[in-house]
DNA sequence: GCAGTCACTATCATTTTGCAAGTGACCCAC
DNA sequence: GTGGGTCACTTGCAAAATGATAGTGACTGC
């Protein structure tokens, strides 16, 4: 496994884990996603204890995935908002969403729906030059150098 | 964040991190879809401690993403494959490797190719109702009750 | 001045991870 | 037929991460 201190692995998805390997990380950035972007918000509705959300909230800001932003001075008041790279990072949820209704989907689940059409969204990874989806054609793995 | 001893939440997220939140086991998937399927080999793959890989082994299997078969009898010798479950869960590591490679791509990294087109695969997450990348689109959330 | 909220930090127990060494089943060579 | 060598682990213990609980500082509103 690649950490930051050691010399970086080949793989991209190491890569990808490297930033957000957790669970907690991941529940953050959906809760931050449906609106829940300030502390006690996040800590309430997760059910966390509150260091680990600290440390949590720090390691994605420093992963470059939200960023804290002060939206008022007196009193103090901050809110946790998502970057370019955290909104990126959310088709992933998405798709882990859909996995996880498939294969440990019992009882009443939460879900998105197209605003526009109402329909509940179908997550599905293809590939963007062929439009088939991962798994539908062979591919084989090649190596740097 | 649900466990398998509490309530089961609402979130489908969730539902898919409790199978395999953590990152080792989700690099153990990674090496063994791409052929390093005994013990020995995921072992020096990863450069994981042998207590850890057992351990991460048997929660896997525990979950239904990979299944232990027998090769060999005489000497005993054990592989580890990839259930339904397993298999449906790559998509979202090569969506993960996407992300990786975009965010924290730097240096020489491997990549998949399509066999036929011979092509990079450049995995996106849409909507299959659409056909639209997700995050292109307004969604709305909705729970249960 | 006093309760209450928000956003934390500090302390400490518990849990998980990781390293190193050891074990059991076998195979192959001498 | 004993002495390595490989494979697939387990055991014991140290180190690190996680989690529960309590406390702190900056306010607001009464």
């Amino acid at each position: 496994m690649a950490t930051d201190e050691n010399i970086l692995g080949t793989c991209p998805v190491d890569r990808g884990l490297m930033r957000i390997g957790d669970r907690w990380s991941m529940l953050v950035l959906r809760d931050i996603e449906r609106g829940l972007t300030r502390y006690e918000q996040l800590r309430t509705g997760l059910g966390i204890a509150p260091n680990i959300l600290s440390r949590r909230l720090s390691a994605l800001a420093e992963a470059g995935l939200i960023e804290k932003r002060r939206y008022s001075a007196r009193p103090p008041r901050d809110e946790y908002l998502l970057t370019d790279a955290g909104r990126d990072f959310l088709p992933i949820l998405m798709a882990i969403g859909a996995w996880g209704r498939k294969y440990n989907g019992a009882g009443a689940l939460s879900r998105h729906l197209d605003a526009a059409t109402g329909e509940a969204v179908r997550p599905v990874v293809i590939d963007a030059n062929t439009g088939a989806p991962i798994g539908s054609r062979p591919l084989k793995l090649e190596y740097p150098e």
